[in-house]
DNA sequence: CTGAAAGCGCTAACAG
DNA sequence: CTGTTAGCGCTTTCAG
């Protein structure tokens, strides 16, 4: 391994200058830079990290802690900062948390260990002060797909009553009136914050939303089937159903469709996410696209800054929005007796 | 940040018998040991990893250098490499190479300079030349599902050929006699490989492979949408389809589908890798599963072994079997007349 | 069994 | 403009 010695021996300077240069800092002459230089690249000279944040106890490298990186959502999270942290030449250092908040911890501590001062965390089951002291410890740490006000400013979230609001907007231009939903309780407040939002929609246009279709099962596939069957079995009519994200919407249409009911030309069917999977089922999938990659970029950015104590705002919040994807499990609603 | 020199000044000892203890290491007595235990249970003392990296050159960290996390193929990989390096007290830092040879070797740059000695890293375009140098530098780098005969000690990877063998002999006991193939061709040699398989199993049963019925496309829904095209264009009989992977699988059974065919009642469709789509399509794709995650943490602890040199076994390699997933989509074949 | 001391590779004052 | 120097936090001989 080459060192900087060797480069500042061979360059006939001292460290201080190889050092100078590598960071295109301070005065150096021009000739002795170029030549520095070009031993550094006949060396083939690479400073050693972790000297580097030894000294400067930080390194380049941001930490995101997330549940599982085997779902395509934290897949694709975990993507997009790793993209945003290359583009800033950041490292990424991944930690799965297993959705239990010991790991959580655990993962924070490790990353801090290796001087990590840039942190993501998407927390579904931490509580609010743990995650408000961890903030306040760790000036890095910013927090993904969670809203805690008190510390709203770290916090990278997406209005999910507004995706609420636009479906239940968009389902009703489509001329639907009766809805049924399906939807997850186990999870964190999205599941209620998105059902909200359809309310809210439905109620400005003198719609209501029957208890009665509202089933809930945990938030995958075969929790779709499970509440989709449910639905059937309440015997009460709908032309669409909202369902909490799209693997329960593509449960619900597996169900729908082994019942003999058609795939939009019947019932109509809605997620939320957009994942990859949408465009594998039958039909395709209309959902609400979650900007995750977006995301996650901006995050990492936030968190970069954050943590080299340079973001320049304070006290913004960062919020994103939700918007819709058509494909093809949407349709008009039949025409029903509107003399009525 | 609490240090060993703490620790050492409250617990009255010197840094190098807090340095033993921490390591369960060397003889400290054990009044000793206690004490300086309770100390660091006290300030919650935790060793600066950079600093340990800086003298031990080495890191306990595993570099992951995959093309696209986002990919759920790749998502499950890394998920697995990071449970694995876990179990071994290692973190696991990521770069994706986006399928360039020059990020790919810039991103196992990166991981040398960080000290990280035990690299998993999966290369589609980089040719074996550089592959085989590399391993040279890096004794703790192994290659992932790829196999290179000069390393074969070095590469964990999956039998293809195999899987295409299984496939075929699946399918003809099903009853099939006329096949068609979905395949790739941008790829590694992945492809040919699993052909060939079937190919074998065809002649094992004095079965051919009717040259017109291979079709040729991207890895993926759209290419497998566009094989499968040509496969119907073609006018020729078949009653079933075997796709280079699942997404082209279910392009294939798109395709036929909205031609008004019937999966599996009229043509069967076998996938290949068991990514979480196949549960989300219609019907549910009977496939080939690729063990990744088993194949990822084993390939971890080959290259952490590795790394620090004490891999018992030399010359062996680090071949994975392929095995069937039966689910729905295929069927008997519908018998044909047999007496001639 | 324990401590002193050197040094890993690098940066950042401080001199000159 | 450039060199000297003192560490960053930790491990590891080498003495004692």
């Amino acid at each position: 391994m080459v060192t900087i010695k060797d480069v500042a021996k061979a360059a006939g300077v001292s460290t201080a200058t190889v050092s100078r240069v590598v960071h295109n800092g301070g005065q150096v002459g021009d000739e002795c830079r170029a030549r520095v230089k070009k031993v550094i690249e006949e060396l083939d000279y690479r400073p050693n990290v972790n000297a580097q944040a030894l000294v400067k106890r930080t390194t380049n490298t941001i930490g995101l802690v997330t549940p599982k990186l085997s779902m395509s959502f934290f897949g694709t999270l975990a993507s997009g900062v790793e993209t945003a942290a290359r583009d800033n030449e950041y490292k990424l250092l991944m930690s799965n948390s297993l959705y239990e908040t010991s790991t959580e911890l655990d993962a924070i501590n490790s990353l801090r260990e290796h001087n990590c001062t840039a942190i993501l965390l998407h927390s579904e089951y931490s509580d609010e002060q743990t995650l408000i002291k961890l903030t306040k410890d760790i000036p890095g740490l910013v927090i993904i797909n969670r809203f805690i006000p008190q510390i709203g400013d770290r916090c990278v979230w997406l209005d999910n009553n507004s995706g609420g609001i636009q479906i239940g907007e968009y389902l009703i231009e489509k001329g639907h009136q009766e809805f049924a939903v399906v939807t997850s309780i186990y999870q964190n407040k999205d599941p209620e914050l998105r059902v909200q939002g359809l309310k809210t929609a439905l109620a400005n246009h003198q719609l209501e939303l029957d208890p009665d279709l509202v089933a809930e099962s945990t938030a995958n596939i075969e929790g779709g089937e499970i509440a989709a069957k449910a639905l059937l079995e309440s015997g009460k009519k709908f032309t669409a159903v909202v369902a909490y994200n799209d693997l329960m919407a593509i449960g619900a249409m597996n169900v729908l469709q082994d019942a003999g009911v058609k795939v939009p030309e019947e019932v109509s069917v809605i997620g939320f996410d957009n994942l990859f999977v949408t465009q594998a089922c039958r039909p395709k999938l209309t959902t609400m696209s979650y900007p995750v990659e977006e995301m996650a970029a901006y995050a990492t950015e936030l968190a970069i800054n954050l943590s080299q104590n340079k973001n320049k705002v304070k006290n913004r919040t960062h919020l994103f929005m939700p918007y819709l994807v058509e494909r093809n499990s949407v349709a008009q609603a039949k025409v029903v007796d509107q003399t009525r």
